[in-house]
DNA sequence: TAAGCTTTTTAACGCTCGTTTAAAACGACC
DNA sequence: GGTCGTTTTAAACGAGCGTTAAAAAGCTTA
């Protein structure tokens, strides 16, 4: 029996850098720890990727590009069959927030790294890493907000924004370390089960939206 | 004019380390890069914390014990007020937030660090901290999990339990880096403003908990 | 002053890191 | 088979890391 077509080289060594990362954060990762992982001299990563940064680049970029479109076709795909009509807070949570739960699930086995990624550079303190991350939002994070104010016109604006950024980092707070939130509830919490956790995090978030749906009450 | 009499070693110690975590994260933040700051010696470090990791959680102990001791002291409050009869979901989010807000506000000077930690701590990679924390945590945790029981006692559990974690990670998200949300909202979300803040995360969450207080809708 | 304790400093050890250079191996094409 | 461009490897560089041992300095008490 022949091995599993091991993959190239390139993808061997992101898929081990993905792991570590998750692992280890970004400056935990070494790239002499990848390398071993992926059974690639160390001088492979620089033909390939230039240099750690780029390959810590390559990493983010092979996961959220494909993230980001699908939340965007998503969100398209919810509009066009609410034909014009404004979308329910739901709808915009559900286009929000089932793309990496998907990820969390499917990943869960083989690619645990996945989510933890995106947790990760939540908090991460290098300035530069910050900045890739924050283009790489600014796309999805317009796209909601102009939904979500569409679905509520009569909302403060400064309400919604923030809003988002709640939902933003309970999200991320899940994804960034799942397994703490299995152990710390006793079990109580199952990040895996994704269709419940969605449906957690709708009911929620969207009776709060519906509360503004009647314009600002003061305090 | 004196200096404004120099504090001691091993507190200008912690207030470097502080600062150079919520900088560079825990494996960032070097014992050298540390004392260069604190104008102290290397080894000093040791003399009086023993190694780094000993170093780092005295850093964590001088922040976090006075704030869960805040924690539990105004839900004791409120409680008390409350003469026997269970607290809204709203006091129990105050109870919950107020105190860490509080801190990101009067912090925002001179200790921009303080909150930035906390943020840090979540995505912390390395387990041996992640253990530090999650034990800091677990008092704190139950006690608003059993405030919010006695306040919703026809909610189900593991939806209390979930939404706790929302909560908990809309503030870390926010903590973590305030200056990301100010830039990236273009100044639509002012962190420093606590009381507003504190509001809008009132009203964003308790509308969903009081959803649940006549027990369990399905889907 | 001398002794004994605490505090501070000096200097180094061993290790891992990201990165670079140049040689070796490989593969397609004339 | 020999040549040329691409890919892979070996070996080393300098820098920074956490940590330690022992000497030096300071301070309190006899």
């Amino acid at each position: 029996m022949p091995k599993p077509a091991e993959p190239d080289r390139q993808t061997r060594i992101l898929d081990a850098a993905e792991n570590a990362i998750a692992e280890l954060g970004f400056a935990g990762a070494s790239l002499r720890h990848i390398v071993l992982e992926a059974q690639v001299n160390l001088a492979t990563v620089y033909y390939y990727f230039g240099s750690k940064r780029g390959l810590m680049e390559a990493v983010l970029k092979r996961r959220f590009d494909p993230l980001r479109q699908e939340h965007l076709a998503l969100l398209r795909q919810f509009e066009l069959a609410a034909k014009g009509r404004p979308l329910t807070a739901e709808k915009v949570l559900e286009a929000m927030l089932r793309p990496p739960l998907r990820l969390m699930a499917t990943a869960s086995a083989k690619h645990h790294a996945i989510t933890r990624l995106i947790g990760r550079i939540v908090a991460e303190p290098n300035a530069e890493t910050q900045e890739m991350a924050r283009s790489q939002r600014a796309a999805v994070r317009t796209a909601f907000l102009k939904a979500l104010q569409r679905s509520l016109p009569r909302a403060p604006a400064p309400a919604l924004v923030w809003r988002l950024e709640f939902v933003w980092g309970a999200l991320a707070f899940i994804l960034c370390n799942p397994r703490r939130i299995e152990i710390e509830t006793h079990g109580a919490c199952n990040p895996a089960d994704t269709d419940n956790l969605l449906a957690e995090m709708i009911q929620c978030f969207s009776p709060g939206f519906h509360a503004l749906a009647r314009g600002k009450r003061k305090s």
